[in-house]
RNA sequence: GCGAGAUUAGCUCAGUGGUAGAGCAUUCGCUUCACACGCGAGGGGUCGCAGGUUCAAACCCUGCAUCUCGCACCA
């Protein structure tokens, strides 16, 4: 026996039933318990970086997966929600090369070299990765950790290889030499979906050259990078440029270098429709080495290409001896300082232009010609049909789970968006889809499965038999093994006899929904799209959720450079996993950014207050006993032996024994009808109401306006209202009504920990113990867990009947309650003490009982509510609140100095 | 340039044709026996602007303005 404390203490209460989840194998999923009774709901986790830690958008994102899986049970389907985490190529050879460096293990790389570094990392992983997916489970996630994959596991390696063989064999990948982004920094190729664009403050240099063929004469170019003049090979005009026409096929002299004696700086004048009029000059240095655009003037006109640029940045001997060996940005100064000594430069104007930044690195990136392997996208076709466009004759907005099903149903591989304006993007994308650059010049990640030998290439899963092969030494895009997550985490091989065998493959994909951010749409989401039809041959999710991203309070993105991202273990530490569920989820409507205030936590503490002293209200008045010496169940300990998991399936299956045969499982039978309230049918109905809206709302994926409809009905209707109210009852003698009250509440609590179970998974598994929901089967006898109960459903029409609730149930309690509203109003409107006890006059509008007389004295605080006939007259001027119930009269005799209100009233109308 | 989203109370946001809502903040008052992580009562908005449709518009239509974010990009 212990108490139920004053305040929730999540910390103690978290991790226990953690643990009890666990040993229950509550989060195991079993592709053999999948039945038509019994549908699969899958999930695979967005994978996480192996090196990450929490982050603010990870409790978003988990936290609606966590929703969903929990909701699945509860709705009585088999649920795999799949974990793992991704190697990140870039992001963690980076953070383990820092590491190495700052320990002073290493200067460079090469100083270990390929295997060694690689070794460095696989140690690091298996000591620091994952950190992530342990967090997770103190915000609760209930996936099924017996799963977890990470994207370089050796069965995972081997469908990323497999399925670059097969684009091989399938002629979709190729080598080419092509214009790439190349980063400095990393020293790799990147993909054009890691490049971020960002506005750069530089300068426009206005340079001279003069026309070979007309000495005297010149031709001023506009540039932002006038480093890059050694490597032009030619000067362009448009063709249809009137100033410049009787130029073209005529020759300048480069501005640089100026070590190169002027007649090897000839370069020609040429025509190309590419150079517009009205920008800079109208004349167009082009250096194709240097330049994506330049490039394809320079393949179109045949010239030559100079490169001035070593792979980290710095200027090549070519670009002349004033520049060579000096960084990018350094020579760029210095060749604008060249340029005016030798009165070349006519000005240099500030000037803002869009660069191309490496993502990660967060350096510019430069536009390299270099040999790099390809990917023609598979599928487009395919993926670009199977998502329901808005607007379109197949796409209905989401409005209801029955609506959602048939939906589904009826548009066998289609997939949905939510919101369904990403779907727009989505296809915008996919129309103007570009080939996908894959190699990387990294170490960490997964091998190109490409050998050379002289002129001979082999593709294949192992190396090829004979001497004098050597692998390419790439490694592929991370995205190139993420895009296979949702079916290469469930064992597929990609051969056709031995994924026919996959009971996981068969009963769990594709995937039921996808919750992720909209800033990987492109890299993952639109690819996984790709690769589902391509090797599975059908869509790998039907429904894609979107979040928002998380900002601060000023608006701005959370990142570890700006500090202003809160640690969410820490909020877990401070006001629980359920308070930091319910507070992000309050405040993040579908679709929307959130901006995160600590407060709206604080709130989500408040609130697993709320519900834990409501249930200690309900101990409290079940026992007769006072609040301070509760002898309650809760805060009881589940036992240590794990019992056989099969029977958490049969959990609250004694619930259903015990009802009469009108009433569903979810029905209490110890309701009599016959003793209901005017109360108890206001609080049946808006629970009814309640358990509607949030059904509705979490098949609609609107997750705040669930929650928001739950604080409603538990706080400003239940608590408010129905428990203020039964006082009355409890106060009272009544020992039948009191007896019928604690049913209907117990009926009410039973719901709501249920309703709240998916959002605040730990308090409501602790309260359904406490509180004995589970009483039929205690758990230490084999258990039952708030994890498997049934969702409630609304009520039928028979429970309606039996409960008496019509259309008008809950009108007499409504005007009530607004009546005392009302009349708590007159109190104050007249000035008198919250504390004095007052006498007030009702005259009924038509039979009202003395019950429910009783329950407004008590809401008013009165010492008497007396009832008057419909004859009756109040003294003159008697403050008055009048509704359909009634008029409810405030007679000030005695409990007002007229002199002073008098004279209150003069002076506020003076005032104004 | 193309596209999307936003604009409602001090703040953050709900609200798709019928008397303006929530949470927080704020004011006043309460150690009322579940909860001060609480209770009660208030104040506060001509719903960005201008037209139009309608008996009726925050909501539908057309412009405009401002902000945010994608995509593309001119050296």
């Amino acid at each position: 026996m212990s108490e139920i404390s004053k305040a929730y203490e999540p910390q103690s209460v978290e991790e226990k039933w953690y643990d009890f989840w666990l040993k229950h194998g509550c989060f195991t999923a079993d592709p053999a318990r999948v039945s038509a009774t019994r549908p699969a709901y899958s999930i695979a986790i967005p994978p996480p970086n192996v090196t990450g830690v929490l982050t603010m958008g990870h409790v978003l994102n988990n936290t609606i997966q966590d929703i969903l899986a929990r909701k699945a049970r509860m709705d009585g389907k088999e649920v795999l929600w799949l974990p793992g985490t991704d190697h990140a190529g870039i992001a963690t050879q980076n953070v383990v090369e820092k590491t190495l460096k700052k320990a002073g293990e290493i200067k460079h790389r090469d100083d270990l070299g390929r295997e060694a570094l690689v070794a460095k990392i696989w140690e690091w992983k298996e000591k620091y990765g994952g950190i992530i997916l342990k967090q997770l489970r103190a915000l609760g996630a209930s996936c099924d950790w017996s799963r977890t994959r990470f994207t370089m596991d050796p069965e995972y390696s081997r469908c990323v290889q497999g399925v670059f063989v097969d684009l091989y064999n399938k002629g979709l990948i190729y080598r080419g030499k092509r214009m790439v982004n190349w980063c400095p920094a990393s020293l790799t190729a990147l993909s054009d979906e890691e490049v971020v664009m960002k506005e750069q403050k530089g300068f426009m240099y206005h340079f001279r050259v003069e026309v070979v063929e007309h000495p005297g004469t010149f031709l001023t170019i506009a540039t932002t990078r006038p480093e890059t003049i050694p490597a032009d090979t030619a000067v362009a005009v448009n063709p249809k440029d009137p100033r410049y026409q009787h130029l073209i096929g005529k020759h300048v002299i480069k501005a640089l270098p100026l070590d190169v004696p002027k007649e090897q700086r000839v370069i020609p004048i040429i025509a190309d429709e590419h150079v517009t009029f009205d920008f800079g000059t109208g004349v167009l240095k082009v250096t194709p080495a240097h330049d994506k655009a330049d490039y394809e003037i320079g393949l179109r006109h045949k010239l030559p290409v100079i490169d001035v640029l070593t792979p980290d940045g710095k200027m090549t001997a070519e670009a002349g001896a004033d520049l060579a060996g000096l960084d990018r940005f350094v020579a760029r100064k210095r060749s604008a300082e060249i340029l005016e000594a030798a009165g070349a430069l006519d000005k240099a104007e500030p000037y803002v232009n869009n660069v191309g930044f490496s993502e990660r690195a967060d350096v510019p990136i430069e536009p390299r010609l270099s040999e790099q392997w390809f990917l023609k996208y598979p599928s487009v076709e395919a993926s670009k049909a199977c998502v329901a466009q808005p607007g379109s004759a197949g796409f209905q907005p989401a409005s209801g789970a029955t609506e959602h099903a048939a939906k589904m149903a009826a548009l066998p591989g289609q997939m949905r968006f939510f919101p369904d304006r990403w779907a727009k993007v989505y296809d915008h994308w996919m129309g103007g889809i570009q080939d996908w650059c894959i190699s990387r010049q990294l170490w960490w990640g997964h091998r190109i499965p490409v050998w050379y030998r002289g002129t001979e290439t082999y593709c294949g899963l192992m190396a090829p038999e004979g001497a004098g092969w050597t692998q390419d030494p790439d490694v592929l895009d991370t995205w190139f093994s993420s895009w296979l997550w949702p079916f290469a985490t469930m064992g597929w091989t990609g051969d056709k006899a031995e994924d026919a065998k996959n009971a996981t493959l068969k009963a769990f994909y594709p995937t039921t929904d996808l919750v992720t951010g909209p800033d990987i749409i492109f890299f993952w989401v639109a690819r996984m799209i790709m690769a589902g039809h391509e090797w599975m041959g059908e869509i790998p999710f039907r429904n894609v959720y979107f979040t928002g991203i998380i900002r601060d309070k000023q608006g701005r993105k959370m990142s570890k450079s700006l500090g202003n991202s809160p640690d969410p273990l820490d909020l877990i530490a401070k006001y629980g996993a359920d308070a930091l569920r319910f507070g992000v989820m309050r405040a993040a409507p579908l679709g929307q950014d959130v901006l995160f205030d600590e407060q709206t936590v604080e709130l989500g503490r408040n609130f697993c207050n709320k519900l834990w002293n409501a249930c200690r209200f309900r101990q409290m008045v079940g026992t007769g006993g006072q609040a301070s010496s509760l002898p309650v169940s809760a805060g009881f300990q589940p036992a240590d032996e794990a019992p056989d998991p099969a029977i958490r399936l049969g959990a609250c299956a004694s619930e259903v024994a015990s009802k009469p045969a009108v009433l569903s499982e979810d029905t209490q039978a110890e309701i009599d009808p016959a003793l209901l309230t005017a109360d108890d049918r206001w609080v049946l109905a808006r629970l009814d109401q309640a358990i509607r809206e949030v059904t509705q709302a979490m098949a609609d994926y609107k997750f705040s306006d669930a929650t928001a409809a739950l604080y409603r009905f538990f706080w400003s209707e239940y608590c408010d209202w129905y428990v203020e109210a039964s006082k009355a009852a409890f106060y009272g003698s009544d020992e039948k009504h009191k007896a019928n009250k604690l049913a209907v509440m117990d009926f009410v609590l039973g719901h709501l920990l249920r309703l709240f179970h998916p959002f605040l998974p730990f308090i409501t598994e602790e309260l359904w113990h406490g509180m004995g929901f589970s009483a039929d089967m205690p758990v230490d006898q084999g258990g039952t867990t708030l994890m498997f109960a049934p969702w409630p459903k609304a009520f039928s029409a028979d429970e309606k009947a039996y409960f008496g609730l019509d259309d008008t149930a809950d009108q007499v309690a409504q005007a009530k309650y607004d009546l005392v509203s009302l009349g708590r109003g007159l109190r104050r409107d007249c000035k008198i003490d919250p504390a004095k006890k007052v006498k007030f006059v009702l005259r009924p509008a038509g039979d009202l009982p003395p019950a429910e007389v009783e329950v407004v004295k008590l809401l008013l605080n009165a010492e008497t509510v007396e009832v008057v006939a419909p004859g009756w007259i109040p003294e003159k001027g008697t403050p008055v609140a009048a509704n359909t119930l009634g008029e409810l009269f405030l007679p000030l005799t005695g409990l007002v100095d007229y002199a002073a209100e008098r004279e209150r009233l003069g002076t506020e109308l003076e005032k104004i």
